[in-house]
DNA sequence: GTGAAAGCGCTAACAT
DNA sequence: ATGTTAGCGCTTTCAC
């Protein structure tokens, strides 16, 4: 089953190897006579054309390599997942390499930088040494990459990060509105002192999401104070930290939106502590929907990244690209989505009255 | 840097191919003077062999295919990492194929062979088209799989699952020292009665655990009585329904070990939701170390499998065969290990004297 | 519509 | 110690 060869085909079927080579892969015409005969030859053997022999002769390797910044992050297996399916019904195969960043970025994420002398190494690996036709390249933060990744003269799709640069493909998520989203739904809820635990301030998600906070206040006429606005580090300690002064300032808030479910959850700890309940006295909503969303008590209402699609399509992208039938849309942004559970409450109109 | 080829290296040092071959793999012995001159072109040009070719020649890709049961399940990225890791420091590749199991399982992981038809064809997939030099194959839940993974004439480990046939590789983690060690833990507490909430009771896992119960016990000189193991379904649910059981029974646990985190968190709800405190009235121990068991709180105390270790030990063998200097160790058991958090409190004398 | 044969870039047997 | 060269299994040009 392994080691038949085409001369072993053509020479059962009684034609010569260019024409086994013209059935299997539909580049000439074949009278369907020896077609047939060449086709039961194959099925009866059992044979399978030896992928590296072509890749030697086509210079495609039929490899898509996916560098992922840290399979341990979160957002990656989703992604990875999103690929694999995509790739499972095209005739390509997946490398992967892992840059295993976690450890030496941990949330110092704008180090990214440093990384660039190892990211530019496996990725020479990935094009020079396996000869991959594309790369993927999935982000662990959602950010500008721009520069990070040399340039190299096959296709590369960005998952999970951005890049500025003009011919740069990539595909995301949505900040902006979702957050803006859900502005609205604690708006809705009637509650007006709303505090943010934003993320690090100068990333890009950090801004994004923002931005929608700010708009859902403009639309319903209401002001964002800046002392509402506090920033944290994405992790759970910062989201205590912001969530105790929050709570020890002059205005406190009834309901918060974290930036991310880590914070959100700290900021939960924080008004637990202070023998305040969620979302009976405040309400809060984080981001990300992550696992750990389910298992605090209450349970976190939050925004669902689509981190399956991401991957779903940076594959089809890619693979377009390779078959050159590529549309253009090569800057993809998927929608988020809320998810409702049990830390958002309606804040009654006796109480706002009352207060 | 990517077209040039051996020719041009031999070429432009004055000295034939085979030359530059052998100082590339180092096969035969070159004078000092030439090979110093071949290394001098090689990296003044930046020239990598081509892979392809070397593959066909030697009939080696050089490549290890990972066959995942599915890369959602929380413990197939760490061991990834672990491979990865590993393969970093060799001339190996990895290609990933992901069965993508979950949706079609769930928890109903004896159905598995019903997916021989998938396992088997991707199995053929890697290795006869993509033709990996060995094959690992990650799987979802702890359990035997003989007979699932067809013969090929190429290494195969399996890593996270075992295997009854003589002479198939497998390294996995260690149940049953650890949960006496567990059950040790609880006991040397003050605790004496101690509920289990199993898992599946017919899977290995849940009979080793168990088993390593009964050990502590007997060790101990209590007597563990069947009413006070409960039998889940490793699901939060079953955890849940089982600790109510538990619960309204007559003689109450003052401890319990739940076979997962899933489950302990189940037990938790339940204790929580009769008006109980953990650990203040009972203490819970879970198994696994997911995400999860920080997030809840109190935070719960439980067992790690050092999956990192797995996929790393997986790959070191796949590695050592195929460097023909494996030294037999191809039954891996990896110890876990405890981590203390904060869901277990002594018992106190007095408390068990008055009761 | 078909086949002979060159050659992808490399390794290794063999000759020197 | 070094070089010549056949050939790994395939695709594809070119001639028929």
């Amino acid at each position: 089953m392994a080691d038949i060869t085409i001369r072993d085909i053509a020479k059962a079927a009684g034609v010569s190897t260019a024409t086994v080579s013209y059935v299997i892969n539909g580049t000439k015409p074949v009278a369907p006579e020896r077609q047939k005969r060449v086709l039961d030859v194959i099925t009866k053997t059992g044979y399978l054309p030896n992928t590296v022999a072509q890749s030697l002769r086509t210079k495609k390797t039929n490899t898509i390599g996916i560098l992922v910044e840290d399979i341990l992050s979160f957002s990656v297996p989703p992604i990875i997942n999103g690929i694999s399916e995509y790739i499972e019904n095209t005739d390509y195969r997946i490398l992967l390499n892992d840059l295993r960043m976690l450890n030496s970025l941990y949330n110092r994420y704008d180090q990214i930088v440093h990384q660039g002398e190892k990211i530019n190494q496996e990725l020479m690996f990935l094009v020079y040494g396996a000869k991959v036709d594309a790369v993927i390249y999935v982000g662990m933060f959602d950010r500008d990459i721009s520069g990070v990744i040399p340039n190299i003269n096959k296709p590369v799709i960005i998952a999970y990060s951005t890049s500025e640069d003009e011919h740069t493909c990539f595909v995301t998520y949505e900040n902006e509105n979702i957050s803006a989203e859900m502005m609205r739904y604690l708006i809705n809820a009637g509650h007006e002192k709303i505090a943010v635990i934003s993320g690090l301030e100068h990333t890009p998600p950090a801004q994004q999401r923002l931005r929608g906070v700010q708009r859902a206040f403009e639309e319903a006429g209401l002001l964002l104070d800046n002392h509402m606005v506090k920033n944290g580090d994405w992790e759970r300690d910062s989201g205590y930290h912001c969530m105790k002064s929050l709570l020890g300032s002059a205005h406190k808030p009834t309901a918060v939106f974290a930036m991310n479910d880590l914070m959100a959850i700290g900021a939960m700890d924080a008004i637990k502590e202070a023998g305040l309940s969620v979302p009976g006295d405040i309400s809060v909503v984080g981001f990300d929907n992550r696992d750990a969303s389910e298992f605090v008590s209450p349970k976190l209402t939050t925004a669902e990244i689509d981190l399956k699609s991401i991957g779903y399509n940076a594959a089809q992208i890619a693979v377009e690209k390779l078959k050159s039938k590529n549309n253009g849309k090569n800057k993809i942004i998927i929608p988020s989505k809320m998810v409702l559970r049990e830390t958002v409450k309606k804040q009654s109109c006796e109480w706002r009255e009352q207060s």
